[in-house]
DNA sequence: CGCCTGATTTAGATCGATCTAATCTTTGTT
DNA sequence: AACAAAGATTAGATCGATCTAAATCAGGCG
C-alpha cells in the first residue's frame, strides 16, 4: 500500500480511504490511485485490515455432520445468503463430538469471526455458547438448542412436524406406529417424539415404548432400528422416522428382508431432502426446508452483527407434510 | 499477550515462543505463562499471527456447485483431511460462472490463503490460475482442468470410466446407446464422451450424434435431455449419463412417462454418490469416489505448501463399474 | 575467580492495514 | 481582503502477534 501511495503521490491514509470506498476523497485523486493500484497489481490484505478495524467479515458455520443432505442443503442456504452480503464462510464439522465442538469454537475465536451459526452437538450445555458471547461474538443456533439457552434460534416446529406425520398415519388407519432413529439427547428428536405422543393421545391410542428406538441419524442407524422393531412379537404397521436419511435406511432394510415399503410397512420421513422424491417408493415426509433455515439464520446473524437487533429472536418455521407413495396401503 | 506477559513476569517475546510450542523456553517459565493465560482467559489471535509470519493456515476450496452430492462428498474428503493437518477451510461456490470464479480467487488472494483446491469452471483458461501462482500460492485442481494448464491435478480417468460403462451396456446387448447430460465445455464430460465413442468403435457400432445431448448437470437437465432422445423416431435402448444426478433426472422422467428404468431403458450413471444405492431400481454407475479425490487433493496441497514437492503431480484415480439393477433387462 | 559456552530471555522493528486528530486547500461570506 | 466553514489530505500511533539480533543467565573448567 505504501508503494501504491508513493506511485500515486499520495499518503497511505488516502489510499486506505479509497479502498474502503470513502466519499471523503476527491474524484481526481481516486482515479489516480486506482490506476496506480492496477498498474502495480496491488492486492488488498483483508486480514491486516480486519486486524486493525476489529470487524471480521468472516463468519463461522458449525454443523454436526456434513454427509447428511439436510446439512449440506442448510450450508447452501447460509452460504448463498452470506455471500451476497460480503461475508466469507469458514466451515467446521463436529461429527456430534462435544470435544470437537469445543475445538472448533476455539478456532472460531482465534480467527476473530464476526459471528457464528451453529447446530450444537446434542446435549451440549449453553456454557460453550456463552464463551463466544463473552467476546461479543453473535451466535445463531440452528435446528437444535441446548435447554434454556438464551440465544437467537432458527429452527423448525418439530412438535408440529411430528404430529402432522403421525396424524396422517392414524388417519390412514394405522394403530401401531413406531418412532425410529435419531440420537436420544437431541432436542429436535425430543420434540418430534413429543408430537408423536401428542398425536397418539389425541387419537386415544396407547403409547408403547418398545416402539420407540433411538439410533445414529444415519442410514445404518435406520436399518438397525428397524431390525429391533421388526423382531418384536407384535410389530408395527407404520413407522415415523427421525429423518429422511433414517427412513432411507429403513426402506433399505425392508427390501433386504423381502418386504415392500408402503405395502408391508408405511414409512414417513422428516426433512424432505431432495432425494426423498427420487426413492422408490417416493418418500412421504415432513418438509423442513433446510435451505430456508439457512437463509433465515444468515439474515438474522447479519442483523445481529450490524447491531440491528436488540432482543433475542426465535424463528420457528412451520413444517408441512409432503405426501408421496411410501404409505399407500 | 502483553497482559499475559506482564502477569507472568516475562516478555511478549517469551510468551509468543510458548504459544508456538517452541522448545527454546524453560519448562518452569512455560508452566507459569500457561497458567497466566488460563487465568486471564487469553485467546490467541491467529489472524495477527498469520499477518506477521506470512504463512496462512487457511486454504480455499472452490467448487462449482454445492448442491451436487459429488461435490459435497468431495468437500467432506478435503475438509476431513485438512482438518487433521490443522488447516481451516474457507469455501466458495462458483455456480459455473467464470465471473464468480474470478471474484472468489480475488477473495482468496485477499485472505492470503496458504493454498487453493479448486474445480475450475468449464472452459476457464489457465490464466486465472497463474494469477495465484504469481503470488506463490499453490493450487491443486480437481475433477476438471483447463486445456494445457500446468498445475497439480487430482481427477478421475474419465475416458476409462466412460468406456467401462458403455462396454457393459454393449455386453448386455444394447446397440443404440445415448450419452446424456453435462455441460459441453467441461473437460470431464469430453473425456467421458471419448470413452463412450471408443467403446462404440471397438464394438463396431456407429456413432450417431443425435444420441449425444448436453445439458446442465442437474436432475432437471437429465429430464430434459431424456425428452430429446425419447422423441426421436429411433430411440435408444440404453443411456449412459454424465453423472448420477443426471441419471436420477432421467429415471424420474422415465417414471413420469410411465416407463420403467432398467426394463424399458437401461440407465448407467457416473460418480456413485451415496444415493445411487437407494433409488429404485438401484443405479448401476461408475464409482468415482469423490471423497478419495478430496483427500488426495488435500494431501497434495499440503505437501506443496510444505515445499515437499518439486515437479507437477497428476493423480488419476481409476474408476470401477458398480453393477446394480438399472440395466437388468 | 574470570572466561567461555550453551541455554533462556528480551527489546525493538515489523507485517499491512485503519484510526485519530491535526493540517493544508478551497470556497463562500461580508 | 479577512475569516470561517467545508473539503481533502496526512503524520504517527495502533491492532496483536512474530522476527532478528542482542542481552542475560547458569554452569563448567582451568
Amino acid at each position: 500500500m505504501q508503494q501504491v501511495a508513493d506511485h500515486a503521490g499520495v499518503s497511505r491514509a488516502t489510499a486506505s480511504l479509497i479502498v474502503r470506498g470513502s466519499n471523503l476523497v476527491a474524484e481526481r485523486t481516486r482515479k489516480k490511485v486506482l490506476e496506480s493500484m492496477k498498474e502495480l497489481g496491488y492486492v488488498y490484505d483483508r486480514v491486516a485490515a480486519n486486524l486493525r478495524s476489529r470487524n471480521s467479515s468472516t463468519v463461522g458455520l458449525i454443523i454436526t455432520e456434513i454427509g447428511n443432505p439436510f446439512f449440506s442443503e442448510l450450508l447452501v442456504g447460509v452460504h448463498q445468503e452470506l455471500d451476497t452480503k460480503g461475508y466469507t464462510v469458514i466451515l467446521g464439522t463436529t461429527f456430534e463430538s462435544a470435544e470437537k465442538q469445543d475445538q472448533l469454537l476455539s478456532k472460531m475465536l482465534e480467527y476473530r469471526v464476526g459471528g457464528v451459526i451453529m447446530s450444537p452437538v446434542s446435549g451440549s450445555s449453553p456454557a460453550v455458547i456463552d464463551r463466544l458471547k463473552q467476546w461479543d461474538i453473535p451466535v445463531v443456533l440452528v435446528t437444535k438448542e441446548p435447554a434454556n439457552s438464551n440465544s437467537d434460534y432458527v429452527g423448525i416446529d418439530n412438535v408440529l412436524g411430528g404430529k402432522l406425520a403421525v396424524d396422517y398415519l392414524i388417519e390412514k388407519g394405522h394403530r401401531r406406529i413406531a418412532f425410529l432413529g435419531g440420537p436420544s439427547e437431541s432436542s429436535a428428536r425430543m420434540d418430534r417424539q413429543r408430537g408423536y405422543i401428542r398425536a397418539l393421545q389425541q387419537a386415544g391410542l396407547p403409547f408403547d415404548d418398545s416402539l420407540v428406538v433411538t439410533s445414529a441419524a444415519t442410514r445404518q442407524g435406520g436399518r438397525e432400528a428397524l431390525q429391533q422393531v421388526l423382531n418384536q412379537p407384535n410389530p408395527p404397521t407404520a413407522v415415523f422416522c427421525y429423518n429422511d436419511v433414517v427412513a432411507f435406511g429403513v426402506m433399505l432394510g425392508l427390501k433386504e428382508a423381502g418386504l415392500m415399503p408402503g405395502r408391508d410397512l408405511a414409512v414417513v420421513g422428516y426433512d424432505n431432502i431432495e432425494e426423498a422424491a427420487m426413492t422408490s417408493p417416493a418418500l412421504t415426509t415432513v418438509m423442513a426446508s433446510p435451505i430456508l433455515v439457512g437463509t433465515n439464520a444468515a439474515n438474522l446473524l447479519h442483523k445481529r452483527i450490524m447491531g440491528n437487533e436488540d432482543h433475542v429472536q426465535r424463528i420457528i418455521l412451520k413444517p408441512e407434510l409432503v405426501i408421496r407413495e411410501s404409505c399407500s396401503m
